[in-house]
RNA sequence: GCGCGUGUAGCUCAGUGGCAGAGCGUCCGUUUCACAUACGGAAGGUCGUUGGUUCGAACCCAACCACGCGCACCA
C-alpha cells in the first residue's frame, strides 16, 4: 500500500481495506504486563445472540478510549470473551428443541447440555467474530468463556468460600418461579406488563358476627391465608386488631395484625396476609411469626392444601373459587383494575411466587461494602447520576438468591447424601469424605442446581484479570456497561472483588447512554425495532459506523439513532482521503526547501488551531465526552485544515513546507482514534510501516 | 408514589449570564486543476409554558406541562 494508491483513487472506499488492515494489527494487540498498563475490561456478551447495537456503542466507546490512551504511551490490556448466560440461552435452545417436538425433560440433562454446548461453538464464535469487524484492539489469545473448566472452578471456590464465611444459608422461603422454566429468578430477573384484571372484594366472617372485607387480585391464593393485616395507624380499622376472621372454604382462624406495609388506602385497606406466596406477606409473616401455608406448586397447579380446588390450574382455581364463595354471598363487589403482571424476563411467563428450597447469599455485609467504596470513591460510577440509584439500590436490597433448578450453568459445589437427600448436605468442591450426620452413610451426590448465571458474571474480572504468582491486570481502569445492568452487574462485580481480593474491581464504572430508535421508542429484536449494526458496516465500512455513533455521543442523554451521522461519517472519510492527496500532490509538485524556517500566517494559525484542538480533546476524552472531541476534530479538519490551509496552499503560496509536513501527521495521529483503518492506511500510504498507534500524540 | 434525565431550526443535536449555532434536509447557483461524498449562497427559531432573580436569561430559581428511564407498589 504506497503512495500511489493515493493518488489513482479519488475516493475511499472503506469496505475494501478494513478487513485486511485489522489483520495487519492483531499481534499488536497482545496484552503484556507493562508498568503502564491501561486495562480495560469487557462485558462478555451472551452467547444467544449477535452483535446488536449496545454492543456496537459501547465497544467503540472503549476501543476508541483504548486507542487514544496507546497513543499516550499506555499499554493497553483488553481480554475478550462470552458469557454462558444461563437461563438466556437455555431458553433459546430449547425453543430449538420445541421445533423438533421434543422437551428438555425427554431429552434429559446430558444430552440437553450436550446440545447447548453445540449451540455454543456454533453461535458462541459469531459474535467475536463481529467483534474483530468493528476493529477492537483485543487480545484474542486470551479469550475466555465463562463456562470454561478454570473459570466454573472459580465460581465453585467463591461459593465455598462464602459459606465458609457464613454469607450462605440455605431456606425454604417464597420465591419468584418460572413455571415454564421450572427454576427460581432473582427480583432483577423479572418484568412487569400493564394488564386488565380484577379486584375481589370478598367477605371473610369475623369469629362471633359480623364479617370483614378484603380485597384481593387472586383468590386462589386465600387457601394460604395465615392472617390479615391493617395499617397501624389506620383509624377507622383499629377496633379490628386483636379479633379473629375466619378463612371461608377451610374454616381457618385468622389474626388480625398490624404492619405498616400495609397501605390503608388500596382496595378495602385490609391485606389478606398469605407469606407461601407473596414476599410482603412473607417479611409481614416473619414480624408476627406466623406460618407458611402453601396452595400452588411449581407447575402453577394448587396442591393438597388447596381442599376441592387441588389440581387445578391456579387461573381454573381462581375462576371456580369466585364461583364458589358467590354462591355463598361472600363476594361483596367486583372491580376492575389495571395492574403490573410479573412476567419471566426470558420466556414471558406469568411468575408465581411460591415457596422453594434455595440457598441465598447474606447480602447486609456485601451491600455495605458496596456501599463504602462507592461513596469513599474508590470506584467512580460516572456519570455521578448514577450514584444514587446504586446506593438506593443497596439500602434496599434483599437476600440474593443464587441457586437455579436449571442444567445450563456452573453445578453448585454441594452435596447432599443419597440416603437423607437435601435434609443432609456438605459445601465442599470435592467429593465429600465425611459421614452424614443423620444417617452416617458416606455416600454424597452433587446437586443438580446451577448458579445464577449473575453470580459467575459478578466473579469476571476476577477470573480474567487475576492470576496468583502469574500476570497480574487486577483491578481494571475501566468497565463500561449499559444502565440496565447496573445492580445485575456492576454492583455485584464491585462487592464481589472486594471480598475475595480486598480491593474493587474497577477503577471507574461508566454508564454510558442507551440508543433507541428514531422516535425514541427501545430497540428490540422481537418488536422489529432493533437496527443490525452489521449491516450498516457493511454498507458504510466500520470507521463510518463507528463516526456516526461517536458523533450522537453524550454522557448525559440517550440517543437516537440515526443513519445520517453515518452517512456524514462516510463523507468525511472521502473528505481526509482527498485531503492527503492534496498534500501527496503539494509536495510533488513542489521543490521543498525544508530549511526554510519562515512562517507564514496561515501557517501560525493552523499550527495554534491543532494545539488548541488537541488539548480540547485531551480533556474531553478524559470525561468521556467522545461525541463533543469527535466534533472539535471535525471541525479542525474541515474548517481549519481543509477550508482555510489547504487552499492558502493553491497558487502562489508563502507557506512553510515542514509545517505542512508536521499538521498532517499529527492530525493523523488525532484522527487515529476515531478513524483507525482508514488513518492507517494513510499511515502506510505516507511510508510507515508501523502501527499507527504507536505513535505518541504530542 | 419516589428519584433521575430531556424539551433549542423540518430532523438529529451543540450551546452554563452578553448579537440564537452545527450537521443533515429544503431552495438557488457552480463540474474551478484534493474531494459533486465537493464548493458558494439563501430560506428557516416566541429556545416546552408561566412567573421570579438580573442592567441583561436558552442558560440561574420556582411552579406547571409533555416525553423517556430507573426504583418501589402491584394484597
Amino acid at each position: 500500500m504506497k503512495k500511489r494508491l493515493l493518488l489513482e483513487r479519488k475516493n475511499y472506499n472503506p469496505l475494501e481495506f478494513e478487513e485486511k488492515i485489522y489483520k495487519y494489527w492483531l499481534p499488536y494487540f497482545r496484552a503484556k504486563k507493562s508498568k503502564k498498563n491501561f486495562i480495560i475490561l469487557i462485558a462478555p456478551p451472551n452467547i444467544t445472540g449477535s452483535l446488536h447495537m449496545g454492543h456496537t456503542f459501547q465497544n467503540f466507546i472503549l476501543d476508541t478510549l483504548a486507542r487514544y490512551k496507546r497513543m499516550a504511551g499506555f499499554h493497553i490490556v483488553w481480554i475478550p470473551g462470552t458469557d454462558h448466560a444461563g437461563i438466556a440461552t437455555q431458553n433459546v435452545v430449547e425453543k430449538e428443541l420445541r421445533k423438533e417436538g421434543v422437551t428438555r425433560f425427554e431429552l434429559g440433562r446430558e444430552k440437553f447440555i450436550a446440545r447447548v454446548w453445540q449451540w455454543k461453538d456454533k453461535y458462541g464464535q459469531t459474535i467475536l467474530n463481529q467483534f474483530r469487524r468493528l476493529g477492537l484492539s483485543l487480545d484474542w489469545s486470551r479469550s475466555r468463556f465463562t463456562l470454561d473448566k478454570e473459570y466454573t472452578k472459580t465460581v465453585q471456590k467463591a461459593f465455598v468460600d462464602y459459606y465458609r464465611k457464613g454469607l450462605v444459608y440455605r431456606a425454604l422461603r417464597p420465591v419468584n418461579f418460572c413455571p415454564r422454566c421450572q427454576t427460581s429468578l432473582s427480583d432483577l430477573e423479572i418484568e412487569y406488563r400493564e394488564a386488565k384484571g380484577n379486584l375481589y372484594y370478598i367477605k371473610y366472617p369475623l369469629k362471633g358476627s359480623g364479617f370483614v372485607i378484603v380485597a384481593t387480585t387472586r383468590p386462589e391464593t386465600m387457601l394460604g391465608d395465615v392472617a390479615l393485616a391493617v395499617n397501624p395507624h389506620d383509624e377507622t380499622k383499629s377496633e379490628l386488631v386483636g379479633k379473629i376472621a375466619i378463612l371461608p372454604l377451610v374454616m381457618r382462624e385468622l389474626p388480625i395484625v398490624t404492619d405498616q406495609r400495609v397501605d390503608p388506602k388500596f382496595g378495602a385497606g385490609i391485606l389478606k396476609v398469605t407469606p407461601a406466596h407473596s414476599l410482603i406477606d412473607y417479611e409481614i409473616s416473619l414480624r408476627h411469626d406466623l406460618p407458611m401455608v402453601g396452595v400452588i406448586d411449581e407447575k402453577g397447579k394448587m396442591n393438597h392444601n388447596a381442599v376441592q380446588f387441588k389440581g387445578l390450574d391456579y387461573l381454573e382455581a381462581r375462576r371456580q373459587i369466585v364461583d364458589y364463595l358467590d354462591k355463598q354471598n361472600l363476594i361483596e363487589k367486583i372491580e376492575e383494575i389495571s395492574h403490573q403482571i410479573p412476567l419471566c424476563e426470558r420466556c414471558g411467563t406469568e411468575i408465581q411466587v411460591i415457596p422453594s428450597d434455595e440457598w441465598f447469599i447474606k447480602m447486609d455485609y456485601l451491600a455495605n461494602l458496596a456501599y463504602k467504596l462507592v461513596k469513599d470513591r474508590k470506584v467512580d460510577i460516572y456519570p455521578a447520576k448514577f450514584r444514587k440509584p446504586y446506593f438506593d439500590w443497596l439500602r434496599n436490597v434483599r437476600d440474593w438468591c443464587v441457586s437455579r433448578k436449571l442444567w445450563w450453568g456452573q453445578q453448585m459445589p454441594v452435596w447432599y447424601c443419597k440416603h437423607c437427600h437435601t435434609q443432609s448436605f456438605q459445601v465442599s468442591i470435592n467429593r465429600p469424605k465425611r459421614k452424614c450426620s443423620l444417617c452416617k452413610g458416606t455416600e454424597w451426590q452433587m446437586t443438580e442446581e446451577v448458579f445464577d448465571t449473575w453470580f459467575s458474571s459478578a466473579l469476571w474480572p476476577f477470573a480474567i484479570l487475576y492470576k496468583k504468582n502469574e500476570k497480574e491486570w487486577y483491578p481494571a481502569d475501566i468497565v463500561a456497561s449499559a444502565r440496565e445492568i447496573l445492580h445485575l452487574w456492576i454492583t455485584r462485580m464491585i462487592f464481589s472483588g472486594q471480598f475475595f481480593l480486598k480491593k474493587p474491581p474497577f477503577k471507574r464504572a461508566f454508564i454510558h447512554s442507551t440508543i433507541l430508535t428514531k422516535d425514541g421508542k427501545r430497540m428490540s429484536k422481537s418488536l422489529g425495532t432493533g437496527v443490525d449494526p452489521l449491516e450498516l458496516i457493511s454498507k458504510y465500512g466500520s470507521d463510518s459506523v463507528r463516526f456516526g455513533l461517536l458523533w450522537q455521543m453524550t454522557t448525559h442523554q440517550d440517543i437516537r439513532f440515526d443513519e445520517q451521522p453515518i452517512e456524514q461519517g462516510k463523507k468525511f472519510l472521502n473528505k481526509i482521503w482527498n485531503a492527503y492527496r492534496f498534500y501527496f500532490m503539494k509536495l510533488e509538485e513542489k521543490d521543498i526547501n525544508f530549511k526554510n524556517k519562515n512562517l507564514s500566517s496561515a501557517d501560525k494559525k493552523i499550527l495554534s488551531a491543532l494545539r488548541s484542538t488537541r488539548k480540547f480533546c485531551q480533556r474531553k476524552i478524559e470525561e468521556l465526552e467522545l461525541g463533543l472531541a469527535l466534533k472539535r476534530i471535525y471541525k479542525f479538519f474541515w474548517n481549519d485544515l481543509c477550508d482555510i490551509y489547504l487552499e492558502s496552499w493553491k497558487g502562489e503560496s508563502k507557506n512553510n513546507p515542514m509545517v505542512f509536513k508536521e499538521v498532517m501527521i499529527e492530525t493523523l495521529k488525532m484522527l487515529h482514534p476515531w478513524l483507525p483503518h482508514l488513518t492507517q492506511l494513510i499511515y502506510f500510504a505516507l511510508g510507515h510501516k508501523k502501527p499507527l498507534f504507536f505513535e505518541r500524540w504530542k
